[in-house]
DNA sequence: TAAAACTTCTTAAAATTATAAAAAAGATTC
DNA sequence: GAATCTTTTTTATAATTTTAAGAAGTTTTA
C-alpha cells in the first residue's frame, strides 16, 4: 500500500469524524505540509472521493476552501445486538442512516451456533433489501455485550460457536470486511466521536442498562485493556453483601444496582404497603416493570424516586473509584437507561460529593448523552471507520483511495 | 529544531532505555529507512555521542554492526523525596551510579517554603560535590509523594510554595532543566523501562509503602489522568468502616491497609495477650514497629504473618477492582515495602481468585519488582530521558544533538 | 564443500515532501 | 478608501528520504 494511500484513508477517517476541513486544518492534522496535503486533496477530489463545498468565512485573511466527503461514495453497515433486541442500519459517509433500521426481537443464547446463523441472515437480508451495490459498502460493524475479544473476532460470553471466529464466519459468508466490539466501548467511540466527549482526552462513559456497563476513553483514545476486557464496572467487587451475582461472584456492584434488584425493591415496598404510582409489576416482565417504575419517577412518585436515588448513589460510589483511579475529566450517562438519566444525576453528585477527595473531582463534569437511544448503531458504524487506516482487510476494498 | 536532531534526540532514548542495539533495529523503531538511520549513526559515531561496540551474533547472515551511547557524554540528576528521607543520586547514560547517592533525613511539612530551599539547596551541593561540570548534565528529575501537577511543576500535598511552582524555582536557581513527577509513577516508570513491566503494555504497579500508591501502564506508556492525579488508589472508598482517613474521607482502602493500621492492629493483639514473637512497639516509632513486625512474621510468628495476611488480601480486593476495569497482564508489588513483597502474594492472590471473573485474572501475572529500594532514584533519571525528545526545555542544551 | 538463502550494509537514482517566495483574497486601521 | 495586515493558495525550487539493486558477510542446506 503506498504512502500516499495512507494519508487518504486517514483524510476520509478524518472527514468522516470531523465533517468538513480546510486544507490548512488538514494539514495540520496529518502533519504534512500545506503544498502536500492539497496536492493529495486535489487528486481526492478528482477521483469523486470528496468535494469542495464552498469557502468558510475569513479569520482575518483569504477565506478557505472547505472539503467534505462526497455522502454516497461509500456505505458502512451497523449492527447493534443486545439481550433481547437486534438492530440493524445502513450509513453513508455523512453519518446519516440511508435505510430504516431493521428491529429484530431476539434473546441472545450462550451458545447456540444457530443464533449466529440467524444474525448473518438478518444482515445478509437487509443488506440486499437496501438494494445498496455491496461494492459500494465499506465494511459492518458489529456491537454486542459480553467479553468480547477484538482480535480474534471471539464472543466469550454470546454467540460462542465450536467454529471459532464471529468475524470470519460472517466475513465468509457475507463477503464484506466485519469489525465486532463491545457495546460500551462503542457507546463510547461514539461519545468520542459525536457526542460530548469531543476532543476530549480522558471520560468515563456509563452504558446505563440491564448492568450498568463502562466504555473509556484514555488518552483521547478508547481504552480496551490487554484482553480487550477492560471496563467491567459492573462486577467489581464493593459489597459485603452475599447476594450472588450472575457472573458467580458475590458483592458485585451489580447486585446492589441492576435493574434487576430496582423492580425486586419496588415488588417488596409495595407489598409493605407503601403507597405509589407503581402497579401492577412482576419480575416476570421486567422490561414493563421498569418502564412503570421509570413513568412514576417522573411524575414525582416518592417510592421510585427513592429507589432510583438509592441505586443512583451506589452507581455513584462506583464512579468515585473510577474517579480516583483514572482521574478523567467527564462523566458521561449513556445507553438506553441514559433517558432517566437526569433522576440520576443528583444521587451520582452526591455520592461524589461524598466519596472524592475535592482535588481529583473539582471540575469533573458530569453529562447526560444526547446521543440516545442511536449511540450503539452509531458507535457500531464508526467502528468501521475508526479500523479503515490501520486494518489490512480494507486495503483491496476501496479502488479510488489504492494509489 | 531541524528533524534530524529530533531523530536523534530519539535514537539517545532508545539506546538509553534499551542499552544497544543495530542500524536494522533501529530503523524499525523509529519508522524510517535503514539508509537514513545508518547515515544518522555515522554522524552520531562522528560526533563522539555513540560508539560502534562490535558486532551481535549473526541470525543468517552478515553480522549486524551494534552501537550504544558513549556513557560518559551525559549525566542525569535524580531526587528521591518522601515523608522523611530525601536521596540523591547522579547517573550516567548507562544508568550506572557515578557518584555515591546522598541520603538526607528530613521531614517534609506541607506548607513550609523553607524545605524547598533547603532541598534545592542540597542539590545544589550534591552537584557541586561530584565535580561534574554541569554543562554535561541533562537534567535533574525528582520524585516525590502527593498530587503533583506535572505540567505546572506544582505539589498540592507537599512543598507547596506560595512562589508557584516548584520546577520553575529549582530550574531558576540551578540553571537546570527539572522535571517533577509523583513517586508511584516514577516507580511503575523504572518497572516499565528497566523492570518486569518491559516491552508489557498494561500492567499495574503498587506501590507498597505508607500507604498503597499506583503507578499505571496503561498501552505502553505512563497514564497520569487529566491532571496527573491519577492511580490514588490508597483512597478509592471500598469500605464502610466509618474510619476517618487523612484525606478527609472515611472508606478508604487505605484505613485498611496502611502501616499505621498494622502496627495499631499489632499493639492490640498483643495486648489481647496473644503470644507472639513481637515486642514493644509503640505508635510512636512508625519504622521501627513495622520493621519488628515484618522480621516477626519472617520468622514465622503466627500473629504478624495474620495480620499481614488480612492487610494482603484487602489490597488484592482492590487489585480485583483494578482487574476489572483495566484488564493488565501483569500486577508488580515494587517500592520499599516490596522486600516483604513474597509475604503478600497469597493473601492478594486469594482475593483475586476470590472475587475476579476467572476469564479476566486467568493468566495475570503477580510479580514482586527486583529493582528494590532504587526503583524510586531510578525513576527520577528515567523522568528526564523520557521527556528529552519532546520538551522545547531540553533544545538548547546539548551542543552535538543540535544539528 | 559448494550452492543457496539470508541478513546487513552501501550506493546512486528516483520519488517524495518541505521551504520559501509570491499571488490572491479578504479584514482592519487610520 | 487606500494602505496595511492576515490568512490561504499556488508555484518553483530545494532538501530530504526512500527505493532498488548490488556487494559483503554468515548460516543453512544439499
Amino acid at each position: 500500500m503506498s504512502k500516499r494511500s495512507v494519508y487518504k484513508r486517514k483524510i476520509i477517517k478524518h472527514f468522516y469524524f470531523g465533517r468538513s476541513y480546510s486544507s490548512t486544518e488538514l494539514s495540520l492534522l496529518l502533519n504534512k505540509s500545506i503544498p502536500f496535503t492539497t496536492g493529495v486533496l486535489g487528486e481526492m477530489v478528482e477521483d469523486g472521493v470528496i468535494e469542495e463545498i464552498g469557502y468558510a468565512d475569513s479569520r482575518g485573511g483569504r477565506r478557505p476552501q472547505m472539503y467534505g466527503l462526497k455522502a454516497d461514495l461509500l456505505n458502512i453497515v451497523a449492527v447493534s445486538i443486545d439481550q433481547i433486541n437486534t438492530n440493524i442500519a445502513m450509513f453513508d459517509l455523512h453519518n446519516e442512516m440511508v435505510h430504516p433500521k431493521k428491529n429484530i426481537e431476539f434473546k441472545l443464547s450462550n451458545t447456540d451456533y444457530n443464533d449466529l446463523v440467524q444474525i448473518t441472515n438478518h444482515i445478509e437480508n437487509y443488506i440486499e433489501n437496501t438494494g445498496i451495490d455491496p461494492d459500494k459498502i465499506l465494511g459492518i460493524g458489529i456491537s454486542m455485550p459480553g467479553f468480547v475479544d477484538v482480535n480474534k473476532g471471539v464472543n466469550h460470553t454470546f454467540l460462542k460457536s465450536a467454529h471459532g471466529s464471529i468475524v470470519d464466519y460472517i466475513e465468509d459468508r457475507i463477503g464484506l470486511p466485519v469489525l465486532i466490539d463491545n457495546d460500551s466501548s462503542l457507546i463510547a467511540l461514539s461519545e468520542l466521536r459525536f457526542g460530548a466527549a469531543r476532543d476530549k482526552m480522558n471520560v468515563m462513559v456509563l452504558n446505563l442498562s440491564w448492568g450498568v456497563g463502562l466504555g473509556m476513553i484514555l488518552k483521547g483514545e478508547i481504552f480496551r485493556g490487554s484482553n480487550g476486557y477492560a471496563g467491567e464496572f459492573s462486577h467489581i467487587p464493593l459489597f459485603d453483601n452475599n447476594k450472588l451475582c450472575q457472573c458467580g461472584k458475590s458483592g458485585c456492584l451489580e447486585t446492589e444496582t441492576s435493574l434487576l434488584v430496582l423492580v425486586q425493591k419496588a415488588i417488596e415496598q409495595i407489598e409493605e404497603g407503601k403507597l405509589s404510582l407503581i402497579k401492577d409489576i412482576s419480575e416476570s416482565d421486567l422490561e414493563t416493570a421498569v418502564n412503570k417504575i421509570m413513568n412514576a419517577a417522573k411524575r414525582g412518585d416518592r417510592v421510585a424516586i427513592n429507589l432510583l436515588s438509592d441505586i443512583g448513589y451506589t452507581i455513584g460510589r462506583g464512579v468515585a473509584i473510577l474517579i480516583h483511579l483514572l482521574n478523567p475529566e467527564m462523566i458521561i450517562l449513556s445507553g438506553r437507561g441514559a433517558e432517566a438519566g437526569r433522576l440520576w444525576v443528583a444521587p451520582i453528585q452526591q455520592a461524589l460529593n461524598e466519596h472524592c477527595i475535592p482535588k481529583i473531582s473539582e471540575g469533573i463534569k458530569l453529562e447526560i448523552s444526547n446521543l440516545g437511544y442511536e449511540a450503539g448503531l452509531i458507535g457500531a458504524a464508526a467502528l468501521v471507520m475508526e479500523k479503515y487506516d490501520s486494518l489490512s482487510k480494507f486495503e483491496k476494498r476501496i479502488k479510488v483511495v489504492q494509489k
